[in-house]
DNA sequence: GCCACAATAGCACGACCGTTCGTTTTTGTC
DNA sequence: GACAAAAACGAACGGTCGTGCTATTGTGGC
């Protein structure tokens, strides 16, 4: 009996899709049915509440970007290597098309900061996660004697992610055909000043 | 006849805290005839539509934050003391009382991004106001020969602006109580490669 | 105190929301 | 092909949404 999960799978994809243009929020059990050719109570059974759905895209969300982005950089020789292809491949991330909204965890960042609940608790865990990987790999690259060994790898992080939120606002906000170029150049002072290491020292 | 005035600010007050934690889009016109005492319809006649709501809102908005952060920075002095005063000031702007939610173009930024139609061509040119602002006293601390000259001043206000989002998504999604010294390191790297000037070169 | 008019209330509308329930169709197994 | 389980459907529920109307209340100027 697989013709469930392939529906499942089905909903999922466009919930996705959807979450990344109006937020998760913005997805209604209704509308998303209209989407996929389903009830909108054939649909809901598949999650039995709302919360659930939203639980759910989440995840697969979160799949979806360590495939796209987390697992191939880890294919890649640990270090600067292995910081710059994070980075390189969060670039495209926002630019696929089944996600024609963008990031859906940018918006959800958003969305979630004054909403407390299940979906907001998971939503930090996956963010911390995510930030942890990218300190991670600065810590690598410390090791491998990339960056300078006095270097601050949550500092790193920090700013890491604020490059990509600025990229990710003026690609999509701005629509500024700069945003990359842009976004690249903070990337490289950041590698510069962590080579140095006198950077984000405490 | 200054009742009415008198009750559009008091509405307008109201939708801007709502807005702040929940975005434009939470604005609901039963709701905050709610929260001000007003009937609904009694409410909707100031307005005429929800959209037209969420745009004098947005006005409003832009005012408070003139008023809170760009007017006492104009009040310094010209070049870098002026930067750092947008800077600072910008900082307290999320944890105002006022503003329950944090800053409500940061989530409205994220909502509007694939929402098109007057707000959002009206907020983006908010936000490019408010970046040439940035833009400019960057100009202004080169001219003073604070920064180096060859600074590029855009690239300036776009690491400004990427650090106050991550600012704001650090202190109000993370809740990380370091985020303020996170935010300050960042600038302060800023700081000190616009005044090397090697920084953010063309 | 009257009058014009602004401000607010009350009510109804169609649409959509998440959710429940009972029924029907589809599916996989024997 | 029979049968049980899974999947999808259709209708209805109480709510809330934005938006129209018409009526009532309140206010300021004369």
């Amino acid at each position: 009996m697989a013709k469930g999960s392939d529906t499942r799978n089905t909903i999922l994809e466009q919930a996705m899709a959807t979450s990344s243009r109006l937020g998760l929020d913005g997805l209604s059990i209704g509308g998303l049915a209209r989407d996929v050719g389903l009830s909108k109570s054939g649909l809901f059974a598949h999650f039995g509440s709302k919360e659930e759905l939203q639980l759910e895209v989440l995840a697969a969300g979160v799949e979806k970007f360590i495939e796209a982005v987390v697992k191939p950089a880890l294919g890649t020789a640990r270090g600067e290597p292995r910081v710059r292809a994070l980075f390189a491949g969060w670039l495209g991330w926002p630019e696929r098309e089944d996600l024609p909204g963008g990031c859906p965890f940018m918006s959800a960042a958003y969305e979630l900061d004054d909403r407390p609940g299940p979906v907001r608790d998971q939503f930090v865990i996956y963010q911390s996660q995510w930030l942890s990987t990218v300190a991670r790999s600065a810590a690598g690259a410390v090791e491998e004697k990339h960056f300078g060994k006095g270097l601050d790898v949550e500092q790193f992080a920090w700013e890491f992610q604020a490059i990509l939120m600025a990229y990710h606002y003026y690609l999509r906000l701005l629509r500024d055909d700069q945003a990359r170029e842009r976004a690249e150049h903070a990337f490289e002072r950041l590698i510069r000043d962590s080579k140095a290491q006198a950077t984000v020292s405490s």
